[in-house]
DNA sequence: GCGGCGAATGTAAGCGCTTACTCATCTCCG
DNA sequence: CGGAGATGAGTAAGCGCTTACATTCGCCGC
């Protein structure tokens, strides 16, 4: 499709992993220059360590005189304290882990950003990796982040292999499943109903005349948001006494081709083509949109497509994507004060239900209807 | 523009920050159950503590007898190892720190995730700051990862504040600027020459015809890639006796909207409405785009756009996005087979040089041309 | 004038691991 | 058959901090 063209000049063309070097770099000894300890401060400050550590933990209970020495003391020697030192005597990393499903959705993306940056603010760091929506990848994750002494823990969904949840119980660590809000469940959470959310959408769509509705749900394998969001579709149809069957619901990874892809094994099935369709997120619907309009269908008015999350590019694409805010920001940011608060030993609520709205664009119409 | 419609039911509505609870937890302390040591394992495996040492860092030099019943030791206490004391005996953190501009922009969460990915093989951590392209909160973030004992660095881009480059030296941390190449550069780097990718895609346009060119950059102010492509695409102009004054360059951060926005701004401005945009990146690109054509301007008719980075829209967005094909993948891979190796003591070249292509897709045309 | 108290600081015991050394065997040759 | 060299395992000294406890000292009330 795409004509790739290279109009490079000067550079030499390396192919994937061929590289240039000016120079080899000779091993670095770590340890080179042993920097500067508590005890160096200490020294030049003329107190002890003890106090030294006072003031750099603003415990108070420290003369103005003495302090003011030793930030001297530090400043003068660039002192900058071990973390690793610190975290195994006061068994505290001041580090918080974040698995996410994929950092490649820019929903999630933003969502670690939110994170990252609730943290900042409390002096926490944040270790991330992306699990790819592999549940035994994810634990691997969270193992690895415990043994680096995460303080606490954010995770996507509530749908985690039990060893995830023995193995943060077991060690006190804090942990927060975000993205997904049930009153009843037994673990902490901050996010939304997924399920009531489906329910709301496939209801707009049905009272828009729809009747024929489908979906380009994500991979439902161990991604509850993925169920739940079906479920409620499901049973809004149902609740209006239509169906939703199988054939109806093709399920892709979240990339905008897998929303083309998706598109098209709809139209390829049994029955008479969908009305509209709903992607499991707003990739997956843009996905969605842009191949019916690449085959020559309009939307709305030959198609009505909605999706999940409001991304920034569902109200700039045209038509503007009907879908819905998830507000991802607020329930990082939720989950960051929850961790905190909770690794402060400072009570915390731990079911916390924030309000995912739909949003109406234009890329939903009444059925039969022409725009 | 977009009317929000709740049609939330049964969840009461929570504004932000208004949360519900179902009981408040109580503070947990630390330290509840003390986790098995490496001493509970030697106990339990009849050994020492070295010898336990040795059989989890693989170090040979154990009996085979030995390490298995030291690793039904392990399995059987569900010992984890305590990554902060490892840290502090073996002074190596075995985790690496990412300071990127903004994880929201999609290119460079691709990048974090490549990054990720690499590290995870060799069994390093990940830690991520997002400075928002400024400068003093990248400092400040090297400066926490340094205290939290990072023992390497990914930097984006070459344009640091002194005092980032003089700790890191001084601590011996091994870090890379990725993004850009530069020969003659005195830090590692490890990316492509975004002067001349600007340049190409410039020249290209040339080629077509096109003579009022315009650009809605990247914000310039401590982004060296920003500032690059605009001086590759200045230069071009320049080689054909063109000229890119100041009115035909605005700056924006890096949303589609700031994309609009711009493009706004540059027909507001004197002079002939340009005949084609380059884009900072793809997301200001498709947003010119947008505007473009929601103005009433067809794409690449009236207006030739073009951006840098090919993201995943660039391909599927109708028209689909010229644009330079950036290896961000590829990019951040070889940083992270750098930082590893360097930590490893092993010999790493610290100049790679990765083309980024001009990719020509449907969204240029001959200057004038309709279509 | 003395016991007592609180504030400011020092002392030192670890936190849980790695690793340089040491030591005991065992193997293999001359 | 003695000793050099391997090999496998143990001993123990920290790594750089935090923090419970001890100490010092000035000051107050009676």
């Amino acid at each position: 499709m795409a004509t790739v063209l290279s109009v490079d000049r000067g550079v030499p063309c390396p192919a994937w992993k061929q590289v240039l070097s000016k120079r080899l770099q000779k091993r670095t000894p770590r340890n080179d220059r042993p920097s500067a300890t508590l005890k160096d401060v200490a020294q030049r400050a003329g107190v002890s360590t003890a106090t030294v550590s006072r003031v750099l933990n603003a415990q108070g209970k420290v003369n103005r005189e003495t302090g003011t020495r030793v930030a001297e003391a530090v400043a003068a020697l660039g002192y900058v304290p071990h973390a690793a030192a610190r975290a195994l005597a006061s068994r505290r990393s001041r580090t918080i882990g974040a698995v996410t499903a994929a950092l490649d959705n820019p929903i999630f993306a933003r969502g670690i950003q939110a994170l990252e940056h609730r943290l900042e603010l409390s002096g926490y760091g944040l270790l991330v990796a992306s699990s790819n929506y592999e549940p035994e990848r994810e634990l691997k994750q969270v193992r690895t982040m415990v043994e680096r002494g995460i303080d606490a823990i954010m995770l996507q969904g509530d749908s985690h292999l039990p060893e995830v949840y023995a193995l943060l119980q077991r060690k006190g660590i804090a942990y927060i499943n975000t993205w997904v809000y049930d009153a009843a469940a037994t673990h902490p959470c901050c996010g939304f109903n997924n399920e009531l959310t489906g329910h709301n959408l496939a209801d707009y769509l049905l009272d828009l005349g729809h009747r024929e509705i489908a979906m380009v749900a994500g991979v439902t394998a161990g991604n509850d948001r993925a169920r739940n969001r079906i479920k409620g579709v499901a049973a809004a149809l149902r609740a209006r006494g239509l169906d939703l069957p199988p054939a109806r619901v093709v399920e892709r990874p979240y990339s905008l081709s897998d929303g083309r892809d998706g598109l098209r094994e709809l139209f390829a099935g049994p029955g008479p083509r969908p009305t509209a369709v709903i992607g499991g997120n707003d990739l997956l619907a843009i996905g969605v949109m842009l191949e019916a309009q690449q085959s020559g269908l309009t939307v709305p008015g030959d198609l009505s497509v909605a999706g999940f999350d409001d991304i920034e590019l569902a109200a700039n694409i045209a038509p503007a994507l009907t879908t819905i805010h998830v507000p991802v920001e607020e329930i990082c940011t939720l989950a960051g004060d929850y961790l905190v608060a909770r690794i402060e030993g400072r009570p915390a609520r731990d079911h916390v239900a924030l309000e995912a709205r739909l949003v109406v664009r234009q890329s939903t119409a009444r059925a039969g209807g022409r725009a």
